[in-house]
DNA sequence: TATAACATGTAACTAGTTACATGATTGG
DNA sequence: CCAATCATGTAACTAGTTACATGTTATA
């Protein structure tokens, strides 16, 4: 998968590995996300199958940079992908569930402290939803007009993690409530 | 951290590698699953590091059953596990959000598809939610008095997917609804 | 004077998936 | 008669993480 978000980092410029870290972080990096190392060496394939060529740029006291621009055949693999309809749920991880889930001997206020640990980090992702994005999607959209369309779907998935969170603040009260009272 | 959902399941009983993830699948399945395959890779470690242990049921015209236990060191590495505060947020992975935030140049009919097959996806999920696990909580706290706690706490996480759920169909809709407009 | 940012990559490892191998019994 | 359920496991693979290796320049 990782290998797709690369080629639609590339399809709108080109992108030293090091970069690609950089936008995804500020971009999808809360519904997706990779490590640097497993970027250089997801580059490395898709170099190997021709979506992708690289060109290095020579730098004094540093490594050089290696610019990736997405090839033809990369461009067309990555929109075969985009309009493929996704038909299964994804299969989520949630360590706070799976330890409640077996939290049934743990005592009170053991629980409550796990819980209102996580509100605190919850809301303070809520935060960053709130704010962060929009600015660099208006940023984008006031410098490159024809890419108001992807704004609007840049957006959407700030939108995403907004409501995400929220929600997840709001389960965390009723949670916290609940052990209070009944536990 | 299968690891520790295992030693979670056998802390309550004795299980079979096949009775294991019949269980995970209705119970933890929504937040932490795993392939059979891996289920069993884990107990030979499990066994290996002497947190379980073993033994074989003979049956006939079948393999035998193998039963795994949990061992006083398996009871307490869980133990230890489920006190531990959880310090960070998930890293989550949204494949439908991925492909949405590289559609800018898709055709509008392609992404509502896309997006009214994800909701009917959703709504199938939500409707699960409110049925299924209830009935299965409430059987084992009959049965069992003393697992009144982990029940609470297992509504807890049912309720938790109702409300991801209730909440990803609204974004649905609010999606669908702006690219319908402003697509 | 230390640490963050810039910049590349490989090696070893853990986690998880897919495919293979085997084979009887039960229900539709 | 075919698919599902019961029941075990290994092998090969893909994905992802952690640790290693190297070194400069700007900033606090």
């Amino acid at each position: 998968m990782l290998k797709y978000a690369i080629l639609g980092f590339l399809k709108y410029r080109p992108h030293t590995g090091y970069e690609i870290k950089q936008t995804m972080d500020k971009s999808t990096g809360h519904f997706w996300h990779a490590k640097q190392s497993q970027i250089y060496t997801t580059l490395k394939k898709l170099k190997e199958g021709g979506l992708v060529i690289s060109h290095p740029e020579p730098q004094e006291s540093r490594p050089d940079r290696r610019v990736h621009i997405i090839t033809e055949s990369g461009g067309k693999e990555l929109q075969k992908w985009l309009s493929q309809p996704v038909t299964k749920l994804d299969d989520s991880k949630v360590i706070l569930l799976l330890k409640l889930f077996f939290s049934g001997k743990e005592n009170k206020e053991t629980i409550l402290t796990q819980l209102r640990l996580q509100r605190s980090l919850h809301e303070r992702q809520f935060e960053l939803y709130k704010t962060e994005p929009t600015d660099f999607i208006q940023e984008v959209v006031a410098s490159q007009p024809d890419l108001k369309r992807d704004a609007l779907l840049w957006e959407a998935t700030r939108r995403f993690g907004e409501l995400h969170e929220e929600i997840y603040i709001r389960w965390l009260d009723e949670t916290i409530a609940m052990v209070e009272k009944k536990f």
